[in-house]
DNA sequence: TTGAAAGCGCTAACAC
DNA sequence: GTGTTAGCGCTTTCAA
């Protein structure tokens, strides 16, 4: 039945039909067994998150499917508590042939873990040196944003960023200021705000709400174009602005970061993730480290791309 | 290991001793194929949707932890060709006790497999009389929105609805109707729209937006309050009516339908869809099931409660 | 080619 | 209580 050569046609089709007659299927955890193979990866996931994370599973799922694996999801909704009792579970042994580690701080307590078991392992929109990885270009993608708005001939442009102690909010702060200086702008304290929310480090819509409504009370002075570091925060600049009576893009211009689904409701210009690829790849380079462990870690790094829409004229 | 009471203190706490010291694990197919059980449990659930089924999976997660299950997923991207496939794998024997099958039509040609076979398998989201099922209910969901609307003293509302072939958006209409026969109001026709737009049978954000500006292009007249059939295209009606002036809820009450994350950025009134609850449920039923095949299946509706914000003053 | 048997690592039944 | 053994259902090896 799988294919062995050694097996006259006729032998083949007779038992074939056989198994088709008594609707026989193979018992999963016994080939499993006598394989040694789990024929399945897990994916340690944040659920607690913004939802980017399901668009990079869509591309998990559909590499996985061609390769006729399992996707055993552990969805972590309290992170304190749960990543290590998750990574054991994904390592029970024999469970899984590879994992995939998504947006969490790796726990440095499991890096020997890993490491000694030869545990295939990638992790995704987070980093550590001993293993692969897919990651997005921070700071390049905000570099490409803030390049676009002094093309477009902004000089006065403010920043609405996440709280700064989340590692993507620094990176994204300084592509932001490099571009500047790249290019002999001016960095204006007054118009950059960090949110003071701490719910997702900043990155959702009322903490831009409330940036903004701050940034509006500093002073009667605006910029002409802000840069937000997350797209679902730029949806909250927009709101407050608009609430002050103050048109977007016409009285000034937003740009935000990662391209959810509604930056393109918004008509929202931002920088985008490619979370789908990221997704697929990630499983790719899976199978890669499950065939074949002993090679140095790789850690690939997406650059975002430009998406224009009308919030920059 | 497994807590055998036959065994002595002394004894147990040796072997103990000793597997913790070699670092010992049972494999886990090992234990599932002289078990005679999986241990885990299957979602088929679709991917290319508003994200609505998130939420069910965060309480999936949890309740399913409780029970040390796996969770193993298949995310649907493409329904036509993917919902029997994944059936299929899911129902490869052995591999999963139970499955959970999400918001899809439930294909018919598999009615009578899960039957004779046995397959405990519930229901969510969606409908089969054969089968266990988790639903929410859709007609007092948009009775309670409608009634709410008419305690408040409007009399001239209007509702704006995905498309009307999909079951939830004809039930929500149902419910409408029937909350403004049951309070003796009238239905203004021309303050009925039916979104044209068929992606995810117009439950999205530009369905309702377009939708909105049918209604205002028909006359100048405006209803007092609309009943939007989703949260998403409420938002989308939100900025259409924004766009020509017409402030929410200075001019016009909006409420929505589901309560998702974005109805509490906007204040949206709206009628909650408890999907976490509802993801504990679907686990707790099918372990039942899983436990005791025999009995009939179970239907259980939930019903949506409001939730008042600020676009219903 | 085909058939038989050993082994994958565990659980459960049954003597001891 | 404790040790032994026969499955669980498949894959793989090795004679035949």
């Amino acid at each position: 039945m799988n294919g062995n050569p050694h097996v006259s046609e006729e032998t083949r089709r007779r038992v074939l039909a056989v198994a088709r007659r008594l609707n026989y299927q193979p018992h999963t955890y016994a080939q499993r067994l006598a394989k040694q193979k789990a024929y399945a990866i897990s994916a340690v996931i944040p659920f607690f998150t913004n939802y980017f994370f399901i668009e990079v599973l869509r591309g998990v799922q559909s590499k996985i499917s061609e390769f006729g694996f399992d996707l055993v999801l552990y969805g972590v909704n309290d992170p304190a508590t749960q990543v290590e009792y998750y990574i054991q579970k994904s390592t029970h042994r024999g469970k899984v042939d590879g994992v995939l580690f998504f947006s969490m701080k790796f726990p440095e307590s499991y890096t020997r873990y890993f490491i000694q078991r030869e545990i295939p392992i990638v992790l995704v929109d987070t980093f550590h040196p001993k293993f692969d990885s897919i990651t997005v270009d921070n700071f390049k993608g905000a570099y490409i944003a803030v390049k676009h708005l002094i093309e477009l001939g902004h000089e006065k442009i403010g920043m609405i960023v996440a709280r700064l102690e989340s590692v993507p909010a620094r990176q994204r702060f300084e592509g932001f200021k490099q571009a500047l200086i790249d290019h002999g702008k001016k960095f204006y304290e007054e118009f950059f705000i960090e949110t003071k929310d701490t719910r997702l480090d900043g990155f959702n819509r009322e903490a831009g709400y409330y940036a903004c409504k701050e940034l509006l009370s500093r002073s009667r002075k605006l910029p002409t174009a802000i840069f937000v570091s997350s797209d679902i925060q730029a949806i909250g600049v927009i709101e407050a602005l608009n609430e002050n009576g103050i048109k977007v893009p016409g009285d000034v211009s937003i740009i935000g970061f990662d391209d959810i689904e509604l930056a393109k409701d918004f008509g929202l210009t931002t920088v985008r993730q490619p979370m789908y690829e990221m997704g697929v790849i990630a499983v790719e380079k899976l199978f890669e480290r499950i065939n074949n462990k002993k090679t140095k870690p790789e850690h690939i790094k997406f650059t975002p791309e430009l998406v224009i829409r009308n919030s920059c004229p």
